[in-house]
DNA sequence: GTCTATAAAGGGATAGAC
DNA sequence: GTCTATCCCTTTATAGAC
């Protein structure tokens, strides 16, 4: 089992940060430093290793955004911690990128699990929009699923724009935009 | 029509959708219907045709913009109507998913151009953020480049959800639930 | 400008020994 | 479980004739 554990962390950074299609077995096997015996016979095609990476790297990313809110008071300041997490976007999201990369799309599997990761976080954020909304930190008048949804996709669309200008700025100041117009309906 | 438009044109669809390492210059030849030699001829490495696709994609990208604000009264109308370019997402943007292409980012002047592309964008919308100040349609306390920022990553991230989805419902959430915040503040 | 032939390199595996 | 050898296919071209 040790092996398999380092061909699924090499690939999820590997397949984070370089995408899934442009990344190949071999890539992965070098960066795990395991040879291609081993990881054949754990995982026998590579859409079987996509598939445990897009899982775990959509958990890790659910389990990180719920650990940058916990703890805060508020449900605008759990809200404002999730903007935060475009804080480092010149890597690009964990899960973002598959949604352009043809070869998660391609397999059904992959692209069920995509989805499961984003259908989650979607969900999480509206529950904070109405934690918000019953301690009086974000307006009532917000329907909860649609501020989730803009909340999500600024991020991910921070993550777009400041790695196709290579300008960190620009995450930055989305998210800042997104959290003023939040701020200012309360 | 010459052979060199036809191998554009099919290009800016095909990498559009399918993404530009992905798909491969013989694919793009046979859409195009044109052989081996006339594709080498016009383009000697597919970078040459990618410099083309993301020029070009940006390009009408803008104009399409341009074009769907055009004749409407107020700031705000024309920032709405920026958010409704979100209304077909599954296809994904036309310069979105270079974001994520490590064949585009990995060449330094393909990068370049489809930064220019956003940071144009960028502009025109903050130009309208100004514009819906002047006539009273946007809040004034609203920083003009930040909630541009903020607008164009709802968009790209509107794309990115509802490609990851599979689901269209999840894109128009995001660009209601952005509307609803920037006309809950003026 | 366009054609066909050729080719080096890499991607994505499979086979069988240890 | 892991190793090395092998294999077929696609990608990304290049060469030279028409």
């Amino acid at each position: 089992m040790d092996n398999r554990r380092l061909i699924i962390d090499s690939a999820k950074e590997l397949f984070w940060h370089h995408g899934y299609s442009t990344t190949s077995p071999k890539q992965v096997m070098v960066d795990a430093g395991v040879g291609q015996g081993s990881f054949y016979h754990h995982f026998p095609a590579k859409a079987d290793l996509g598939q445990e990476v897009v899982r775990e790297n959509g958990r890790d990313l659910l389990a990180s955004v719920r650990s940058a809110m916990e703890g805060l008071p508020t449900g605008r300041q759990r809200l404002a911690a999730f903007l935060g997490s475009a804080g480092d976007a010149l890597g690009g999201c964990q899960i973002g990128g598959f949604a352009y990369d043809a070869g998660i799309l391609a397999e059904p599997a992959l692209r069920e699990t995509l989805g499961t990761a984003f259908v989650e976080l979607a969900g999480l954020l509206e529950q904070v929009v109405r934690e918000g909304q019953d301690d009086g930190s974000v307006s009532p008048k917000l329907d909860p699923a649609k501020t989730a949804a803009a909340l999500l996709a600024v991020v991910e669309g921070a993550f777009v724009v400041a790695r196709a200008t290579g300008r960190q700025s620009y995450a930055d100041a989305a998210t800042a935009g997104a959290l003023a117009l939040l701020e200012a309906t309360s």
